[in-house]
DNA sequence: TGACATGTCAAACAAATGTTTGAATTATTT
DNA sequence: AAATAATTCAAACATTTGTTTGACATGTCA
């Protein structure tokens, strides 16, 4: 029901409250997360009726899908996950290249900014709009990860000390927007300026390589694994 | 139906309705988050009637400030910050001892195990409740944490990389419950048990260990350009 | 026992909010 | 220009939900 299939996109004033809409939606539903967000505020936003969102996108949460998508795919259009490093190039500057578009898309300040509280919603409470995200964008983003941290790591890109030292250099980057709360009151003073993005991409470089390049059993591929702890 | 057994002979009832509906309260609003948690629902668990949460507690904020204060209370008393090794004791087993008990805290399976769901979402929208969390809890653990680091850099513990390496390690813990959802659908044959726990428990400390010994700048002691704030 | 405090209950209230409606307005086509 | 389609608008609708209310039940203590 309610299936409003999108006309003519030719018509000025449709698209143009549509991407008011969808600009207005993805503040708010950033701010506030999918279920405080009002459509009410969403149409103050936009100076739109309250009935566009229904007339245009069909109900709140076919618009919410349409601005989860919208958002990921302006993030990565402007964040590039290589940033135009050769393919060629060594190992090591992928990875920096790698950690610091990760970050550049978390601390973007600009329109897109919503596009890192909006993955921060979704991983605690996934929609179904994060099944396609994940396979069209973060799957691809993975492996090429692995390939460099394979590389690097001299092992096979399926090798388990690949997958647990990528997931290492990838979550010291979205620690950053996950905890962005504990970490501002942790340390008040502390701007997160383009600078303190440089700053963070080359420690999170340099950590994780001198950690992957000293790890005890990367380069011996002894896999016995006895944890002998404590 | 439902008889009520006697129990205490001090304030049986009241004690007995309110700590089924903590416990209620915290599954309930760790599945759906504070907004979507109806006080129906939760006094529909408790077996409680649907003034219960007024009647014992106020409101419903007030309840979810009990909530979150009990589940951190009894995640920390379970799972100490230093599972019980010694002042002493050299610091390498002191940051395995940190990581481990983190990650328990995060991966328990029993009647806590919304800890860490009400955690990640404080992450996003902090309530007021998130104020005295961070004092009373988390700014102690962090204190203890760049001790540890501290120690193993050899650098005073309001040095700057002391300040990026904790981060670099608690990273890597808290990315499992906060990319939970993507990492069981990336790998979705990957059981997360005990074993498992102990298996990043082991992969994390040794990470970041061989990081910390080999970092360029972490024993060199360059104490120009940081930042001397407090 | 009888009075009083405490706790429980069903029902109702009041506010918020997603959605629908039908008229009014604007744009496009004939 | 007239007719038709598309869009906007204010108002109303229907549902959900936190909270309150006043009656009823239960336990305590003189």
């Amino acid at each position: 029901m309610n299936l409003k299939t999108p006309v003519a996109p030719d018509n000025p004033n449709q698209a143009e409250t549509r991407r008011q809409l969808l600009e207005a939606a993805g503040e708010v539903f950033a701010e506030t997360g999918f279920r405080d967000a009002t459509v009410r505020e969403i149409c103050r936003r936009a100076n739109a009726n309250i009935a566009a969102v229904n007339y245009h996108f069909g109900d709140k949460e076919a618009l919410y899908k349409e601005v989860l998508r919208y958002s990921q795919q302006k993030a990565l259009q402007k964040y590039p996950p290589l940033l135009g490093v050769a393919a060629d190039a060594p190992p090591e500057k992928k990875l920096r290249a790698f950690v610091h578009s990760l970050l550049l898309r978390i601390f973007d300040k600009g329109p897109t900014s919503w596009h890192g509280k909006l993955m921060s919603r979704e991983m605690i409470d996934p929609t179904a709009a994060m099944d396609s995200v994940i396979e069209e964008r973060i799957r691809p983003m993975s492996e090429q990860l692995w390939k460099i941290v394979g590389e690097i790591l001299d092992c096979p890109v399926n090798d388990e000390r690949v997958r647990l030292c990528s997931f290492s250099v990838v979550s010291q980057c979205v620690f950053y927007f996950h905890c962005r709360v504990i970490v501002s009151r942790l340390f008040p003073a502390q701007e997160m300026d383009a600078a303190y993005v440089e700053k963070l991409a080359d420690h999170i470089t340099r950590f994780s390589l001198a950690a992957m390049k000293h790890l005890p059993e990367a380069k011996a591929a002894k896999s016995q694994s006895n944890t002998t702890r404590n």
